[in-house]
DNA sequence: TGTAGATTGTGACATTTTTCACAATCTTCG
DNA sequence: CGAAGATTGTGAAAAATGTCACAATCTACA
């Protein structure tokens, strides 16, 4: 399984079955909390199946969805290099099971595959674009922009057509741009209207560019 | 010189004489572009003396600050671990000189010197924890909230008292939490109004714990 | 030391976005 | 299958923020 998973990709098999060997592979249902923003825990995830969300809470429970991963994803590999509390809560958005590593068991890894700590390195190096990218979209767009930003970051080539295929309710969009549920309906319904995109079942299709400021 | 900068501190004296014999120093007037977003160059810099500020830019120019670095701060080492363009641009405030480290020569030092990679990752784990932090309030704070915590962060203890010495036009701070001017200069008011900072000469002083929600 | 340019303060309005309150659909799963 | 719970759509009103337009200070430096 952790073949799949490019970090790994260029491990031996001896290595692999050394790796997932020494780390626990758990199950967790749907809307479980993996890890809390905060927290000293500093294990890293790998996720075998499911699928999850890395939020930043408020005290009044809003929050921002920074990341939505999946199987072969990872997280919680920033508390390898340091001692700092968690900076994010992790939350399963459906049942997942995850290969947990720790991060003593890591770095011994580490130690004997230092091209394992490249991957990581150069992992971080895309988090933190993506994160600057972020504050750029909230910092500079309005709630329009961000979406459309955000759908096109979400779409994949199909056949000629962008398509999202990621499940996401109104909310967690809302969520992903800073933005209330409300806003989001109405633009996605002046999307649709338009005929920019096209939502069937649970996939939504990009027809057109999106108008760059509407 | 080098050997103040926390990066390099323990790297022997001969080493800091290759690395600097090595790279080319170079002094900026105040409001030079040092690196554009989106080009692909790749040097790091080292501020010997100066202040840069590093910022996202609109196609309209409206700006975001993302940090402001003084004399033994660094930047532009992203380019170190792929061949991403810049995810930011980098402008000085003042008249500034850098010593600028080739990607080519630091990969050299980084290969006798390991341990300079170690806090070079520290760094970054660091930077994406503070962007992290950044898109947490962008997205759940009203702009009396950012402004706020943004005072904090530049604050430092002085005898009992929270100072900030950053030179700061009411301008700048509005491109740090993404707010218009106006709006900072109202909110500055209220604050100084409320005895909760106040401003001598180009320092400001927090008086008070800001209150929480205003 | 003056003065041009930068910065700040502020009122009046315009715009954007959120909030509230429901009704109307969907979805899920016992 | 059917009901409970989630999700979506939408109008109206409130709240937050931005924009514009100046006047009043500051500040830097020729």
């Amino acid at each position: 399984m952790l073949q799949n998973i490019p970090l790994f990709s260029n491990l031996e098999q001896k290595e692999l079955d050394a790796l997932s060997s020494h780390a626990v592979t758990k199950t967790y249902p749907k809307n479980s909390v993996i890890i809390n923003e905060g927290d000293r825990t500093d294990s890293m995830y790998v996720i075998m199946s499911g699928r999850v969300k890395i939020v930043l809470t408020d005290e009044n429970q809003k929050e921002v969805i920074i990341d939505i991963q999946h199987a072969g994803d990872y997280f919680g590999e920033l508390a390898l290099l340091d001692e700092a509390p968690r900076s994010a809560s992790v939350k399963t958005m459906e049942n997942s099971t995850f290969l947990i590593i720790s991060k003593h068991q890591l770095q011994k890894c580490l130690r004997e595959h230092p091209e394992i700590g490249i991957g990581l390195i150069r992992g971080l190096a895309q988090r933190l674009r993506a994160t600057t990218g972020n504050v750029k979209s909230l910092a500079l767009l309005d709630v329009y922009g961000r979406i459309a930003r955000t759908l096109l970051q979400l779409a994949n080539e199909e056949d000629g057509r962008q398509v999202i295929s990621e499940k996401l309710t109104h909310q967690n969009l809302a969520n992903m741009v800073g933005a209330s549920r409300e806003m989001v309906s109405r633009i996605m319904k002046d999307l649709a209207d338009g005929g920019y995109i096209k939502t069937e079942g649970k996939t939504i299709t990009i027809k057109e560019k999106l108008p760059p400021g509407w």
